[in-house]
Order: structure tokens, then sequence, then C-alpha cells
DNA sequence: AGTATATGTCAGTGTTGTTGACATTCCAAG
DNA sequence: CTTGGAATGTCAACAACACTGACATATACT
């Protein structure tokens, strides 16, 4: 590509920041960093037999206690045999319990275990040790943009689901 | 310092933004936002009998073109198995092409073709938009904030290669 | 000559995604 | 009430892509 500023500054505006050079650093910047990302949860998962699909599915279900499996699905954007196969194995090491639901008996709503919750926390703690250190160091509002970029970049469903989510938060 | 307000206040600085809660949205942000990040990528690459990994090792060729392949390895983060298999593809359908080095011939050095390059433009066009159009609705400041919580949040040797990459650029 | 390095390959395994087939349950139209 | 369709969840088989381990080849270095 030999014109690396695609996007000309218009009506007086400064739209550097909008250059093909630097959305090609946001790109390798959010590789790089979502590899960060998951290496804590990894490093303990491996030695779990798990992987980060379970990671996920524990994640949201302790996020949201009693979901179902429908309701799961869409928030992780895998088909329901995927999740199936893990949250099978989960509940078979008593992580997750699945309970027929009351109303509709086609529905399994889910829970964690003590088990599970202690496994979640294990994994969240050291996710959030990174993410808190992360933010400290770039101080509060470089924090505000990071979210308000990473909200924009979601596809219009998962923004909702996120703020759905997020809103449901205590 | 990027942060002009929280050095202001005295040691007991507003740390709102470090609750588990704030870290928590954080964690769910990464997580929907990478889904978005790579949706359009891969909607062009499941056409293409290729995935997420043949991506990457265009993206990375074209970016540092004459590459070696141990080089590609530790920018990856994947073991030589791994990028060798989706190397022989690329090579086979005549994107990549790997040239024995001059200097040391246990080298391969690494470019793409006029093809491989048309694959790189279409893909990285199309995650290019997305991330335009988050950064223009975000705004400069929020960029900044973004791309200094995810160097924060890389490992060392990632922010190394990353920053090294960066500051390579045209 | 002998060791280390860079690359490629083969075989086997595990996680995680996919599609297809099927069982169960609910609900609504006849 | 029965029947058929829709919703929900499970089982089986397969593909992509990561991993480890072992080994081969060519080259470089000492």
């Amino acid at each position: 590509m030999a014109d690396g500023r695609s996007t000309t500054a218009q009506s007086g505006e400064n739209l550097l920041f909008l250059t093909d050079e630097q959305l090609r650093q946001g790109i390798e910047a959010m590789f790089f960093a979502y590899r960060g990302f998951t290496a804590d949860p990894d490093r303990i998962l491996s030695d779990l037999a798990y992987g980060r699909a379970h990671h996920r599915a524990v994640h949201f279900i302790n996020r949201a206690p009693g979901t179902t499996v429908n309701n799961l699905l869409n928030i992780l954007g895998v088909t329901k045999q995927s999740l199936n196969r893990v949250l099978r194995t989960l509940i078979e090491d008593g992580l997750v319990e699945s309970k027929v639901g009351k109303v509709d008996k086609r529905e399994r709503h889910l829970f964690l275990t003590e088990d599970g919750q202690a496994l979640e926390q294990k994994l969240s703690d050291a996710q959030r040790a990174r993410m808190r250190m992360a933010f400290r160091d770039a101080g509060p509002e470089a924090v505000a943009g990071f979210r308000t970029v990473l909200e924009a970049m979601m596809d219009r469903e998962m923004r909702f689901a996120y703020t759905r989510l997020r809103d449901s938060g205590t």
C-alpha cells in the first residue's frame, strides 16, 4: 500500500488518528493485547484439562446464575452442540449444575456449584489482576477511552448483550 | 503522563475505575469486542478454505516482507509445526514466496506474491473499515486511551514485538 | 570434526468449532 | 384431544488448528 493515509482530512478537522497506519497499529495492538488478556487463565486451565471455552462458560454462568442454555448460546456465539460438549464435562466434573425449568421443562437452568465458583474465582482473579495493572498504569481517562472504542468495535447484537450484562451489574 | 487529572489529586486518589465491577466490565468488553474485531476477516476467509491462522501469517508477512520463519514464529507465538502447516498451503496456493537467505542459507525469507498481497488487502480493508468506524465514533482521545490500555495489557515480549513493529512503520 | 541453529516433516493428541440426526417438550390449529 | 410444528437440548461424526515428540536436512560456527 503506497498510500499510508487514505483518509484525508476534511472540513478542517484533524483526522490524523484515522490514517491507515494508525488503524494498522490499532489492529496489531488488539492482536497482541488479546494474547496477554487470555494468557493467565489459559495457563491455569491447561493444568486442568480445560480450555478457553470452559472459562467462558463458567464466567457467564457465574455472571447470570440460572441462565438457560439458549441464553448462554447467544452470548457466547457458538453452536449449541459446541457449548454442550463443554457443559457436559463441567457437569460431569461437578462444577456446573443443570436444573430442568419449572415453567418450561424444555429449558435447563445453569448454576455453578461450590467447586465451580472456586474455579471461576481463581480464573477471574488472575484475569482481573492483569486488567487492574493495565488500568492502573494507564489511568482513568485512558480506561474510559479504552471502553468507548471497544464498545464501538462490537457487532450490534454483541453490544446489546454487553450493555444488558453491564447494566445488570451490582 | 497521559493523564492530567489523577496525579493532581492527592494520595487519596479516586480509584473507582479499579473496582472489581469495572474490571469485570473491561474483561467482558474485551471479549465481545474481539469477536467483532475478527468477524469480518473470518467471513471472507471461510469462503476461501482459509482460517484465522492464514490471516495472521499473511498480515505479518505483509507487514515485514522478507521476515524469516523463526521471526514469524516469535511474533505469532505458535509452534513451527503449526505455522508450517499454514505456510505450506499458502506457498502451494501461490500466495507466499519462500526465498533462501543470501547471507545465511538456512533461513527462509517470506514474501507475499501479487495474489497474496491482493488477499491481504481484502482482509485488512475489511478489518480497517471496522476499526476506522470505531475510532471515528470514539474520537481521538478515546483512541489514545484505547491504545494505552492495550499496550499495558500485553506481555513483556509481546509489547516489545509490538513496539518494534509499530516504530518501524512507514 | 563436532556442535549448534534454522527449517521442514511425520505421527499422535486435545480443544473447539462445525453439521446432521434425533429426543423431548410446549403450544396452537384443527 | 390430537396432531404437527417450533423450541430446546443431546449424541455422533468431522474439520481446523493448536500442541508435543521425534527425526531429517542443510548450514553455520568453533
